[in-house]
Formats: structure tokens, sequence, C-alpha cells
DNA sequence: TTGAAAGCGTTACCAG
DNA sequence: CTGGTAACGCTTTCAA
């Protein structure tokens, strides 16, 4: 792909680039006739900025790296396709790396984007996460960073859901329609997302005076695998639970799968809300209640948050999106007394 | 983020970049007790080259663009990761954009890329993109192209599933089953995926002696209301359906949803087979038989062919990667006479 | 073994 | 109104 460059154009009319240079950016001091000769030439030729040179000549580079666990998962495609948008419209492109939730992979993300020289970062840690240097280093740097979805709070801006609130919001939903034994399912304790959302679901339970079960709770790894063992692990129980709540996405199809290949029927033996977006509550049968978030609103958020750091802001920010429980087949309805 | 540049090291050690180039990239000619010193100079400061003076001095850009209708469905989602991956194996960066299924947008992305200078665009034709002088263009300008999933047959490399003979598969196996009045539900006619699999289906009909019944037949735009509504049209006919042959994951899942808002079961009342992702399969209820895509082998293959055509090979050629159906609960078993 | 200088495409500054 | 030149960071060629 051979692209003309002004020197082309100037060339040709020979004339010096820098007039070129004044003319294709609309800036004063060059003759109509003159402009319009080398906006025919640059027409014709297909002229267009060299983005190299001009991140060269300014030390700008318009780029923002965005780094997922996981770009094939629905929910962070979704927030990184809005992310995108809001880039594009305010003039910046994006690097879109997935670190495939390992930490390792996430380091060699942030390794490929400093490498790249990107203004920004707009990050979603891995589950395996616990040592958060590797992004502390470049808040020290001076490197805009804004995290999403889930915020170790360690003094970085982020954009994440009422993770307390909606836990407690979907537990005292499903013990008012009668649930007794409820189950949690999260991640690792060492992911706050997990450790919020079981908050909220214990303290809802203290608050109606209803047990906690510690066989009740269930925190591993995020993967079907995890997510279908143990919820068979909980169906097998000599009491097992009439409810089960699972904090993520992939969870909640795993719990899914294991309560049907049970035999059991939803909500009937037992009732299930998971955090998972619409488009796969729409698809599960019976559909599964699930906490709404608005996922285009975390991307553009973020990119919102980024923004303000780009432009000087050094503030550090923390935007909660409220997410509330969306009501479907696989739970009861509320119980009148 | 300040990065320090060969020219830092350089002052600091009073030597010329010259020196300091040679030794950063181990060339010859350069003393060890030097280079030992730049070496240690560049750790310190966190010498990362600068890509975008890399680009202009080399005129290269080691980036290629993407080009997909919607990166949030996961069928794409999951090429795309892989396309990425193998991308960054060979130290190609990529630039993902999304056409949002319009042609419109498509024109713009290739706009964008092309401005970035990639080197080389693998593309999804929006299903509203007829005109296809955009992509020719560029392969008239002698950037390398690649399409992937969908092939309008216009003189370009691509990398596509045998859409007739799973299709034919498909059709042959729901007659098998017993089905007789089996419905089509496929994009637009325009779209020679559609086509295709619109082709095998008719075929197989044929080859068993089926009747053909247009009124089965329905291809309008990809989209969860269209699908919905095709499919309760076919739901009320005063024959209806006894199986739906799904030829996109928006019209499998919206059909799903038109059997069960009718209280039908599957597949006793209704069988349906889609064109859908394993993942997708596994949380529809009952779940949904389907076409078994490699989705990382269309990626990979895509990237390869791309890599061809980056290296000087400018030979067109077309790879097919076999599907073929994988059979869950949602159509009956064979019955054998 | 090292240095000096030119050049990639662009913009900014100063002269004319 | 237009031209010349330096500069961004890097590599390459030629000279010392």
């Amino acid at each position: 792909m051979k692209r003309i460059s002004q020197r082309d154009i100037a060339r040709q009319l020979g004339i010096n680039v820098s007039t070129v240079s004044r003319a294709l950016r609309g800036i004063d001091g060059v003759s109509p006739e003159l402009k319009k000769q080398i906006e025919k030439l640059a027409e014709d030729g297909g002229y267009r900025p060299n983005p190299f040179a001009v991140s060269l000549r300014y030390d700008t580079t318009r780029t923002i790296g965005i780094v997922v666990p996981d770009v094939s998962f629905n929910h962070f495609a979704t927030i990184v396709k809005r992310i995108e948008a809001e880039a594009r419209k305010n003039g910046y492109m994006c690097i879109i790396t997935d670190s495939d939730e390992t930490y390792k992979n996430e380091v060699n993300c942030l390794e490929l984007l400093t490498n790249m020289h990107v203004e920004g970062i707009i990050i979603c840690p891995s589950q395996e996460t616990t040592d958060f240097d590797h992004i502390l280093r470049l808040k020290k740097a001076h490197v805009p960073v804004v995290l999403f979805d889930r915020d170790p709070n360690i003094g970085i801006s982020s954009v994440i859901i009422n993770d307390v609130a909606s836990a407690r919001q979907v537990t005292h939903s499903l013990i008012d329609s009668g649930a007794r034994r409820i189950a949690f399912l999260g991640g690792l304790n060492q992911l706050k997302q997990t450790a919020d959302r079981k908050h909220g679901y214990l303290e809802a339970l203290r608050e109606r005076g209803v047990p906690i079960r510690t066989e009740l709770v269930k925190c591993h790894h995020i993967s079907f695998n995890s997510g279908l063992s143990d919820t068979l692990d909980l169906l097998d129980l000599p009491e097992p639970p009439d409810a089960i709540i699972a904090s993520h996405g992939l969870l909640a199809i795993s719990a899914l799968q294991a309560i049907t290949s049970r035999g059991l029927r939803i909500p009937d033996d037992v009732a299930i809300v998971g955090y998972i977006s619409d488009w796969v509550s729409e698809m599960s049968h019976p559909r599964v209640s699930f906490v709404k978030q608005n996922l285009r609103e975390i991307g553009s958020k973020a990119f919102r948050l980024l923004l303000d750091q780009l432009n000087g802001d050094d503030s550090v920010q923390h935007v909660v999106v409220n997410a509330r429980l969306e009501l479907r087949e696989s739970t009861r309805k509320i119980i009148n007394e």
C-alpha cells in the first residue's frame, strides 16, 4: 500500500512541503488557488496523513489500551465495544488485549501496551491477580489507568456495579419468596467482587434472621467445571439448597446445567439468580432471574474517567453503576403472608 | 508517560546514538564494555523502542486490521480472539473494528484501517453489504485482504465453513428422524452464506423426495426480532413445521423463544437445529442440536492466508473448514424402519 | 570500534 | 503568502 505523501504533492507542484502541510490542514496563509491545486492532488492521490509521523512529531499516540480477562465472553465484549465507540468518538484508537484470566498474560498485556506507548489503559484484572504492582507501576509512571468490573481498591479510579447492595437485594428477594437455604456460588475470596457480593448476601441473611450455613457457600476458581462440581456438591448435601445465587455468568450457566442434569425443577426444587447479561438470561430456560448490569454505561463511564485523566485530572474517582434484580422464571413469586 | 530514548542514553554516556542503536539491537561493532553500560542504562531507564519511529523508518507498521459485524457476538469474538493470538505470535498488532452489520460502518472501518496504514485486512462483510467495491479497491491497491465466515465470491481469499454440505447434512438428519415439514430460517437472500445453506437444505429435500414448501422458507434480515416474528408466523401456519433449521445464531435463539412462548415441546412438537456455537448450545434448554464450527481454526486459517499474502503470495485461496452436525436434545433420534 | 549525517512524514518556527 | 529548516526517535551508510 504505497501512499502519497506531502512531499510528493509538493514535488509535483514545485513547491515546499510546509505549504502543502498548511494547505491540507486549512491553516491561513495559502492562496486559494494554490490551496485548490494541492487539495486536488491530495484527493486524486488518496493522500492520508501518516499517523506514525504525526505521532512522532507530536509525541502523542492518541491510542489507549484495554485489558480484559476474556473477550469472547459476552459481558466483556459488550463493555469493550462501548469503550471502543467512545474512544473513537474522541479521536482515540484502542488496542484490545486479553489476559485469559491469568496473571502472567495480564502482565504481558501491560508490557505490550506500554511498548506501544498507549496514553492510557482501561483494565479489568484477571481473577488470578492478587499482586497489583504491575498496575500500580503504571500509575507511578503517570500513565492514566482506570479499572472496571473488578476493583481491588488500590487507589485507582474505577467503575463497578453496586456489588454489595445488588447481592443483598437478590438475597432479600429469595428469602421473601420463601427460600430458606440459599447457597452462594462465587469466585475466589481474593476477588473483591466476590467478597463484596458475599458480604451483601450474608448481610441480607442476618437482616432477615435466616441462619447462615457455611456449607452453602462455595467460592472457588471461576470456570464452568468448578461451577458444575460445586453445584453438584450442593445438591448432594443432606439438606440441599432451595435457591442458588451465582455471582458470575459462567457459574450461573454451570449451575443451571447441574440442576437440570439432576432432573430438578426450577424454581420449584431450586431457584436460581445469576450475575449474567440480559442476553444470556433470554436464552436460558427457564429464563434466569438476573442482576441487570448496564454494560454500555460501564464502558462509557470507564472511558470518561480515563479521558478525565488524559486531560490532566489526577483525582481518583470511583463510579458505581447501579445494577438491580430483574425477575424471570427461575425464581418464585414473592409470597405475601 | 515519558519514556527514555536512545538519545538520552547516548547523552548520559557522551556517545553517539548510532552506537546505542547498534548495541541495543545486538549488532556487532560495539565493545563489550560499552555495550554493557548502554544496556544497563536502557534497563534502568525502562527503555522501549518507539514503535512509531521504527514504523516511520522502515515504512512498515506490523499492524493488521480486522472488521467484524459484531464483536459482542460470541461467534465473532472467538474468531477475533484467535486471529489476535496468531497475529501477535507473528509480530503483528491488530486493530479491531466493528461494522455493527451495516454497510455504512463497514466502509468507515476500512477507511479507518487504511488511514492507520495497516498492512492487511481480515474482514467478515456485514449482512447489508451487496456492493463490494470498497473491498475490491483494497485489493487493487495491493492491500492483502482475507474474507471469513461470509464469502460473496469476489475473487478474494477466504475461509468459510462447508455451508451447502452442512445444511444438507442437517436436513437429511431431520428427515431421517421423521420430520416432513422442515422450515428454513435464513438471512437475506443476498447473503451468499444464506443462499448456500438454503441450497443444501433444498437439495436434501429433493434427494429424499420430501416436497418443498415455499411457505416454510423465511429469509429476512438477521436479527432477534425478525427471527421471532418469522418463527411465530411459521407456527401459526395451518400446517406448522415439525422442524426448524436456523442458519444463524440469533435466529436460533429467537426461534427457541418463539417456540417455548407458544408452549410447544421440543423436539416432540417442533425440532430445531441451529448454526450456533458449542457454548450457546450448552446453555440452551433443551440443548439445541447444532452445526459445530471450529471457530479457532477459522481464525488461525484466516490469519495464515493473510500472512501468505503479506509474504508476497498473491494467489487467491479458498479454505473450507469442515463443520458437522452435533446432535443434542432438540432433535429426535433417528428412526430405524 | 565509534561518529556523523541523512532520511522516514509531519509540523512549527522564522525568514523573506 | 511561501520557503527553508529543524525536530520527533530510530536505522543505515559512510567515514574516521
